[in-house]
DNA sequence: GTTAATACCTACTAATTCTATAGAGATTTA
DNA sequence: TAAATCTCTATAGAATTAGTAGGTATTAAC
């Protein structure tokens, strides 16, 4: 499962990628938006900013902005920047391998061949689904 | 990410299903082959058992032993049963279909494409992959 | 029948993670 | 100078996870 935070990350990017306005748009504002609490989705968007999945711009009129263009970021870029990894153990992970604690070596661990399948399955929706497709789903026509 | 409890559960079934011996295995035996600390397998084999994936002999000389053909569990058989649904995301489970509590309406959240298509990714890789193909994998030869 | 080996059950604990909240500091525009 | 904003640290409560302890019920072997 996603993490609460995950979601709110999601619902905050497709806000912004969505928005009309010129210039980026305050905490407040995408709090709202978003349906997220206010202070727990600071923290969220300051890791995005971290991991240059958004830029910030200070002080007064500041806020948030997408570091790229919409169709360049992943739902797995922003999942693994919350989350961690897609795969369901260390060992089927490709971005962040590690081998398991209580596992056998990884080529003798019966279960490995079939995490790394899964692991494979879901990197390719979620690597192939940007921002811009998730917006374009919920309003295809003020996208024409 | 897999619970531990999931691990274990996958190694003690592929030790289960390759085992020579017939009758069931005891519960020590399983934890050894499995590397798994034996009162924490106790409570998964126990789970597994009330969700029918195993039957339980008591008594002395009882054990464990797959309620049906090792070909006729699948990973996510398993997975489902100690770590619930499959998806990212309640509302993308089929298996669990639940609307999310902090997300808009299913028809309006921007997310719920892309979880529900990571969701059939992922399972249709854990349901086709069987216990019994996990035993092949670890010992192909002693399977001819 | 007694004993010993086993599954079954309840309760508990320690550590970790998750979901926030509080409040102060730094920066920039008006 | 004031106000609005991002940035940072610290904290807290709830939930989950991983594992332990200790007893009860059942059955086969002797």
């Amino acid at each position: 499962m996603l993490s609460q935070r995950s979601r709110y990350a999601l619902r905050a990017l497709v806000y912004l990628a969505g928005r009309a306005e010129p210039g980026p748009a305050a905490i407040g504002e995408i709090a709202e938006a978003s349906a997220a609490p206010r202070k727990f989705l600071e923290a969220i968007l300051l890791e995005l900013k971290r991991r240059q999945i958004l830029v910030s711009v200070r002080g007064r009129s500041g806020g948030y902005a997408l570091a790229r263009p919409a169709s360049e970021i992943s739902f797995a870029d922003v999942i693994r920047v919350l989350d961690g990894p897609l795969a369901l153990a260390p060992c089927a992970s490709k971005t962040a391998y590690r081998p398991c604690d209580t596992c056998p070596t990884v080529t003798d661990c019966p279960a490995h061949p079939a995490l790394v399948a899964a692991r494979d399955a879901v990197a390719a929706v979620l690597e192939g689904w940007s921002i811009e497709k998730a917006v374009l789903a919920v309003s295809p026509l003020e996208a024409l």
